[in-house]
DNA sequence: GGTTAAATTATTGTCGACAATGTTACTTTG
DNA sequence: CAAAGTAACATTGTCGACAATAATTTAACC
């Protein structure tokens, strides 16, 4: 599919940020007519990917780390919330799929050595997971339709070698207890406090460079 | 322009929710080709008044109670958050203006006989004002430019009548004064507080029916 | 008469062409 | 030679027409 295709293009950084798309060439590329590129182009304009000036074209978002700290911002408070409904709504069954998809995480070497703390797509995030734990079907739509893609196009772009590794992910089994406890206050204190964290992180590492 | 013109229209309810829009009819309506209405109408999808379903087409989104309530929690968690960085970020001006702007509020009959807080649009809303104060851009275009339009369908549809009148008006005062006091932490507590307030409200009423 | 199947109608999806706007290259002028 | 104006070009915006799919009506059958 084009879009999804497109999309993958634009968050791996195949095709650079703030660059111009041209219709007539992406049209070609895809073999497709410019009516059903162009239904593709405002789709990812809806996902904050692309944006649009009139009578000059669809642009790749520019990254900057001002732009990553906002994200940041909406991130603590929605993941935040996301939490505290999930401790709320998630089933057993759910809970215990956590639990093992850390388990998983905890045999990956490069954890393990302290390198990074790989995130994977989809149902292999725990965030991600978390999301859909809650229930609520709006922050589902904002966090993982819209706002979780722009988080990988970062990751691409500035790369995700973290020395908070271990950290997170000692911080991600306490989520997980407070979630298991129904305690959907203090899960969404913890939640915040660690993605907060990721931030002072990564704010600290802007003012050094 | 005919992207307003229909957003409008769907908030107002003009165009009933859940009903589905007929591209050729519209297109003729407005005298456009369908070419340029389906691209509104894509714009609208991407603000969440409408949904779109492979060969079917465009429908307005029915609105639920459920909804209703899942936006109060991302409302809560996203306007706790501006409300935390407004207290840091507004300059004395802006914050001299929503005292004001608060003035102006207490003026009006309806409030003063306890009957409704009217919201009115754009800068003579105290929510509306309060976001872009907060100065992140994510947090403005996900509020101000999304769900915002959301609500105020809501009220349209449901009515905005409220016991929390006068509650409500002293509780933006506070708000204000934390705000003052540069009180990021107090703030985001107390605009928590007001829109938890307002949803349980809601909740009771649903209870009642 | 009710139910299924086929044919008709209407709607959405896709396409190429033209119009309007922006960009670039060139020419002219000071 | 630089700068401004102009002309040529490329790109986006808009349009109507056709193809593919869904919805409706009609017809046939039990």
């Amino acid at each position: 599919m084009v879009f999804t295709d497109l999309r993958q293009r634009i968050v791996e950084g195949n095709i650079s940020t703030g660059s111009k798309l041209s219709e007539p060439e992406l049209a070609k590329y895809y073999e497709i007519s410019r009516s059903t590129l162009r239904d593709a182009l405002s789709r990812l304009e809806g996902s904050g990917l692309l944006e649009r000036k009139a009578n000059i074209g669809y642009r790749v978002v520019t990254l900057s780390t001002g732009q990553l700290l906002e994200i940041f911002r909406v991130r603590e408070s929605l993941e935040g919330m996301a939490c505290r409904l999930a401790a709320q709504n998630m089933t057993p069954k759910q809970i215990e799929d956590l639990k093992q998809l850390l388990e998983v995480h905890n045999q990956y070497k490069s954890l393990q050595q302290g390198q990074a703390y790989i995130q994977e797509e989809g149902d292999l995030d725990f965030h991600f997971c978390i999301v859909m734990g809650s229930g609520n079907k709006l922050l589902i739509r904002l966090l993982c339709e819209e706002l979780y893609y722009l988080v990988r196009m970062y990751r691409y772009q500035f790369g995700m070698a973290s020395p908070r590794a271990k950290r997170a992910f000692s911080e991600h089994h306490h989520i997980i207890q407070a979630i298991e406890d129904q305690d959907g206050e203090l899960a969404e204190i913890l939640m915040r406090r660690h993605i907060s964290a990721s931030r002072k992180n990564v704010e600290k590492r802007m003012n050094t460079l």
